[in-house]
RNA sequence: GGGAGAGUUCCCGAGUGGCCAAAGGGGGCAGACUGUAAAUCUGUUGUCUACGACUUCGGUGGUCCGAAUCCACCCUCUCCCA
């Protein structure tokens, strides 16, 4: 087994101060588990830790990839996994950060991507075919493909519909058996998975602080940049919380004010969902970072299970 | 001081005698989630000893079988004239 820390939380809830000090006490590395600090050149929003803030800690999954290229879960869950065992392999403890639910549940439980599913194509034309004659038939015709995928997707859901029949078709096979079979493998991890968290309150009054400081940071410039590089909203990059509202600034579409209240308003959701997803795994030791942790005992509790010093 | 208009559930806002616990939106809360996930989608939102009951539509009193809706007075706010 493999020894693997977790740190995951919603937004602006102290994850990446909580996992340098692990890092520091335990001889650690850091790899994140984020889905937009990934990109390059998008710091500010992504409240990216500086140099300063690292402290000599090594991250990894941090400016990997150019905002222009698109990103998946398979390929964090193999370049996560590929680092873990450079780490590990060092003699050092993999701390795998960040608030991507799907990103981390991927990796702890080794869910195991289907290696030709994906058709970009046939979504192109399902998504057409959705917009003519509307999200009922395109889910009829998810039922004809994949009866249990129909039951559990809404109609609505025109992505995940779109999606279902397009594993299905492609890799012909029904897309919640693939599922299925994605995680028959047992997770190599011993793992210790920390939640931080706080009261409701606090956190959005945390969330509101920390757009406007980003916005004081210059964030405005960050993704003026950005757009002079010829990024626009149809990038994945843009679609972050904080990108694409200063894009609607920018293009003249909102007020700055408007955008920035926005920018407040789907982090706190954001938030909101991330608690949602992460609420459900037991795995996950819960920690209030607005109380205080004692550090000295999560180190303990960490070297017990690890079976360390 | 005179005139016009407005006060609705957390907010905005519809409702002008019964089909109103009250449209719609916002926000909140809850949930789903396996190759776009900072995305996408769903449910819920007066109280309760809940297929029924109770309390709400500025306040008080009244008309009526029955009022958020009509009448009287009062309070507050906005605008216009002085």
């Amino acid at each position: 087994m493999i020894n693997l820390i977790c740190v995951a939380g919603p937004t602006a809830s102290g994850k990446t101060a909580f996992a340098i000090e692990l890092a520091k006490r335990l001889d650690g590395e850091i790899i994140s588990a984020d889905s937009m600090q990934i990109y390059k050149g998008m710091d500010i929003g992504t409240a990216k830790p500086d140099a300063e803030e690292m402290q000599g800690i090594k991250h990894y999954l941090i400016d990997e990839v150019s905002p222009f290229e698109s990103f998946d879960v398979s390929v964090f869950t193999e370049l996560c996994k590929k680092y873990i065992d450079e780490i590990t392999a060092k003699g050092k403890i993999p701390i795998v950060a960040g608030g991507t639910g799907l990103f981390i549940n991927s990796l702890i439980d080794n869910v195991e991507f289907y290696s030709d599913n994906t058709n970009e194509k046939l979504r192109a034309e399902l998504a057409e075919i959705a917009e003519k004659n509307g999200n009922e038939y395109l889910h009829k015709m998810l039922e004809e493909c994949d009866a249990e995928a129909a039951k559990n997707i809404h109609p609505n859901n025109v992505k995940r519909v779109i999606r279902a029949i397009e594993a299905s078709k492609t890799a012909g096979i029904a897309f919640s058996e693939q599922k299925r079979l994605a995680i028959t493998k047992k997770s190599p991890y011993n793992l210790m998975y920390f939640g931080l968290n706080m009261d409701r309150a606090l956190l959005y009054e945390r969330i509101n602080r920390r757009v406007d400081i980003m916005i004081e940071k210059g964030l405005l410039k960050e993704v003026e940049k950005l757009k002079n590089e010829g990024l626009d909203a149809s990038y994945n990059s843009m679609k972050g919380i904080g990108y694409k509202e200063i894009l609607k600034y920018l293009d003249g579409k909102c007020s700055l004010e408007e955008s920035i209240d926005e920018i407040k308003l789907l982090s706190r959701r954001y938030a909101k969902r991330q608690l949602t997803w992460f609420r459900r795994d037991d795995r996950i030791c819960w920690l209030d970072s607005s109380k205080g942790i004692n550090m000295e005992e999560v180190v303990k509790n960490i070297k017990v299970k690890f079976n360390i010093k």
